[in-house]
DNA sequence: TATGGACTTCGAAGCGCTTCGACTCGCGGT
DNA sequence: ACCGCGAGTCGAAGCGCTTCGAAGTCCATA
């Protein structure tokens, strides 16, 4: 390509070579490209036509400095640990592209540039506005947000989320969507092994939402129901379920919350003479992919990671446009019925329904 | 903070602002700032004091505009599957940690806009180079990087690495590292469990590698050795295993370079009557996480993705200052032992050393 | 026939920054 | 006493784009 003619060095193409080769000013080029004024059909062709030939793509540089909209957002994403990574990762994804279908970048912003980062990144107008990931409860660098400039989207709820956009799974459902299963197949009594118990310190909120449902609805149910935080390791998980078997001997339905646990738990039920459906069912709340990829499959509530990061970026747009939005956006969990589920084996294996009716 | 004086709407302060604050031009702060041009101690200090009185962060537009430099690096991601997220994870976090120790920033692209997404984001200058991750033997987008203004490094190897800078795992040297671990417990037949066939068709590099790293090294030593790829559902891994082993009766060294079957292995392996380690070590290639997250703890050579984040992004900075860098960049593996190996039960436990001769 | 829109298009003024040439010192050398 | 020179600073010219006001056309209205 280069090799073409007397092409100078660094053959950047300007609006200014368009505007030349299509005989037209430069403020004609402008006005086809962004719209913002009405050029009759003939000119537009010849400008488009021109732009073809010439390959021109506008410099982002100068398009965002004359009109003070970058075209960019940030993404900021946290790398802590505790973090199930593939799920960032499908956010990510579903972000970039969420972005570019509205004709915006996506700059990658981790948090451990903290609060600094976000205001650099603002103030110097890289962006126009900013999603924010696995917000805490009391995150530092929610009070920030609101004194930017710049509209902002959270993923996951702090404490204080006045003036605030945020979007999350809904966690609460989510925990009653696996009583829910578990009651259906007849189970009576159940337990929740949750997040390690600093997750539970740290005020986040979806771990607590989460044990809410749980724990209300097996009660509306009339269901035995214990929820315990619990480690990563294995010999913690073998301990934690080993204890639990021992003080709820019949116990039949366990529910997961705890993406790095999952497969310690599918490995320490049969050392405790537990078979996996058939002598007690476990559900997890994690991502497709985990729970595919462990034996037996595990029956599992979905991280709807594409859906929160195409809603985040789509509200974000909206708010760009100075459209007003929902402060809050729960989206439904989903609950996929795998191999690790079943009515259990010795108990009566009828069906509860929620009005404590008994369907044979 | 903006509820202090008479601010104006959109507090954006300029350079402008600084000089008429500090008494200077405002080509002195620009040079203050840049460090292109001497200026005395005294000014230096004033202005800089006005740029923290003022919370001045320059105008990246500006700055990119007038400078053809955008102190923005693309890093471009694949999100194809059978990919390891995790992996990806930290290399994304290696990345931009690195280019913010340079003072740049990163732009996320994702590999299904394709080549004319790189086309886009290095002809409209919002970025200064490229880090191109999971790059294949016969990779679309390899030849367009030569075509492009842009300096770009390459995380694997494409088939013709011509003019290009790569950098990677040694994979040859992680399956040998492998192999010498399971030679020095004395392992005398072992077998390499790889990835999905399609990836070996896909000449996917580091597959390969891989696997001559291991027979070729597994001669050396006169073990025996077998290599076959592996699907990664549950019933493909145990089916390949229980193959394996009949073929091989006394197999007792096992390398799993795949890390969605890790997981399907060690479940595997018990049901076909072995006990990881008694009867048979195993050994990964996979992220430091899998391996200590799996049951028992696995011993692995940990894919350095840190490492080779960290390097990509200096190497790009060095070529963005017009210096020369190596065209190929190994990394070295590191095996760490954990619960998964040990020396063969049965067998007679010598060690062997490369040369043929046995300690005992 | 004058008049006023609609419809198109143009020219020029910036956006905030970098950079180049030029200017002003004060100093050592001769 | 003069020149030359380096150090320090300034002013102005853009970088490539958007956007505003205005100008030119053409046709319908009064």
């Amino acid at each position: 390509m280069t090799e073409h003619g007397g092409a100078k060095r660094a053959d950047m193409v300007t609006i200014t070579d368009v505007a030349r080769h299509a005989g037209v000013a430069v403020s004609t080029v402008s006005y086809v490209l962004s719209g913002k004024r009405a050029i009759s059909a003939t000119t537009r062709q010849r400008v488009l036509a021109s732009i073809r030939a010439l390959g021109y793509h506008p410099n982002a540089g100068a398009r965002a400095l004359a009109s003070k909209r970058a075209n960019v957002i940030a993404l900021v994403l946290p790398l802590r640990s505790g973090m199930h990574l593939p799920v960032l990762m499908q956010f990510a994804t579903a972000v970039v592209t969420t972005a570019r279908q509205f004709d915006h970048d996506v700059l990658l912003v981790t948090a451990d540039e903290g609060p600094d980062g976000l205001r650099r990144i603002a103030a110097s107008a890289m962006v126009d506005g900013i999603v924010l990931m696995d917000v805490e409860m009391h995150d530092p660098r929610v009070p920030l947000l609101r004194d930017l400039e710049r509209p902002s989207v959270l993923i996951g709820f702090p404490a204080e989320a006045e003036n605030l956009t945020c979007v999350d799974l809904d966690f609460y459902r989510a925990g009653a969507a696996c009583v829910d299963h578990l009651a259906s197949l007849g189970h009576r009594e159940i337990a929740l092994l949750g997040a390690p118990a600093v997750v539970y310190e740290r005020d986040t909120g979806f771990a607590h939402r989460t044990r809410a449902g749980f724990t209300e609805t097996a009660e509306r149910y009339g269901i035995a129901a214990t929820a315990q935080p619990c480690e990563e390791s294995f010999d913690a998980v073998r301990q934690e379920l080993a204890g639990l078997l021992e003080r709820h001997p019949d116990l039949t339905g366990l529910v997961v919350h705890n993406e790095a646990a999952v497969a310690h738990v599918l490995a320490a039920l049969p050392l405790l003479g537990r078979q996996v459906p058939h002598d007690i069912s476990v559900v997890a709340i994690c991502p497709d992919e985990v729970a595919e990829r462990a034996s037996p499959a595990l029956t599992s509530v979905l991280i709807p990671a594409e859906d929160v990061g195409h809603q985040a970026v789509t509200l974000l747009m909206r708010k760009l446009e100075g459209q007003q939005v929902p402060a809050a956006t729960l989206l439904d969990p989903r609950l996929t019925v795998r191999a690790s589920t079943a009515a259990p084996a010795a108990a009566d294996s009828a069906a509860i329904l929620p009005d404590g009716a008994v369907m044979r």
